[in-house]
DNA sequence: TATTTCAATTGACAATATGTCAAATTAAAC
DNA sequence: GTTTAATTTGACATATTGTCAATTGAAATA
């Protein structure tokens, strides 16, 4: 079980030790099959997803709780595996030119990564509530980054007001979302050109 | 029934007249049931449609087929509703640059009407094969209008090569889909000032 | 080695959903 | 009044999620 309450008194303390490993093992096998169907067929099953990572569908639902959390643990790992942290090389950048190049690769490479994974999490996110609401929350934070550039950016004119800052910031956040690489992806035919067509459309946006 | 085999000789012939207008009119009652639902919940079950449009559930499975098409019938209705005629505009205009301003004018206007709706269906396609397919034809006819809106737009020069040219047509594309409205009207905070914003990015997109 | 602990399995079950079938109902057309 | 066919009703079959309790099995302890 996840957690257990000690309604009986333990004879002996007990270290799960190798059976953690093992146990975290097929965490990370059921995530990967997760992965794989979602990315193929975008059906996402109890009864396949346990097949596939050779465990039974009732573990599934010890290690993560609901179909759902199986997709959320997905989407939060995304994050850490593909390098959120690399959103430092953003901020830390020396002027608003490269601090916007970097956010466009950053974010480009982020989107083609898991392109298609991230196309069906963000479709499921359309529909569930609970889904979106994840989602948003991360969207959010390319907000606040996005502001950032654009104070960078503009740090040096003074002749912008608030609502022209505004409409940068939010076309700066529109155009580095994941639909927007996406639906450039799809009409370019591949996620490379996309990426790197990104750079000089963004730049021409914000201007 | 939608349609019969007559395995029995009818003795004699029978015109709906009036029978037909009530189907054509719980059909209606259906769709516009079925849009309320995914607007609101983004669930649609075919129990919760029947109640709400007053009919019994078998009478949706006649009337439609599978849930699938349900939806499907509420996308191309959602066409024909939205004045997708109003391409024509788009393609008589006089020259390129308001080829270009008519074109942005009526996606917007075309996504800004059916916003929530169109972000469950686009959802719901990236996750099923059937509406992805459907989604994606409708979404290849936007490029054949890019293409001409910058065949127009560029008449002139011939200082361009195809990749140029291809780049320019996916851009527009992708900058003219509903990602990228959608995207643009979640940063903006609203549809409104996301479509006004839509045509001066546009125009610096295609340069 | 024997015992203890707990992850994992198994099987049963309830709840919900789609989709099909056949018989009965009902309202319109003849 | 009879015929026609849309609509309803109720019964199924199937698939899916989720829970429960009892069992199994492997690792940790003594």
């Amino acid at each position: 079980m996840d957690q257990q309450v000690n309604d009986r008194p333990c004879k002996r303390p007990y270290d799960l030790g190798r059976r953690q490993e093992v146990s975290d093992r097929t965490r990370e096998a059921v995530l990967a099959a997760a992965r794989a169907q979602l990315e193929t067929s975008g059906a996402l099953t109890m009864e396949a997803l346990a097949k596939a990572s050779g465990v039974s569908r009732q573990t599934i639902h010890n290690l993560f709780g609901t179909r759902s959390s199986v997709l959320e643990a997905l989407f939060d790992r995304m994050a850490v595996d593909s390098g959120m942290m690399r959103m430092a090389e953003v901020m830390t950048a020396p002027d608003g030119e490269r601090m916007l190049a970097a956010m466009v690769e950053v974010f480009a490479g982020f989107w083609a990564r898991d392109r298609m994974l991230l196309k069906r999490i963000h479709g499921i996110a359309a529909i569930d509530e609970e889904m979106g609401r994840l989602v948003e929350a991360r969207n959010r934070r390319r907000v606040g980054i996005s502001g950032r550039v654009v104070e960078r950016l503009f740090a040096g004119r003074s002749n912008m007001n608030s609502d022209e800052r505004a409409g940068k910031v939010a076309a700066l956040t529109a155009m580095t979302s994941f639909e927007f690489f996406d639906a450039l992806a799809e009409s370019c035919g591949n996620a490379e050109t996309a990426a790197a067509m990104m750079l000089p459309l963004v730049r021409r946006a914000v201007e």
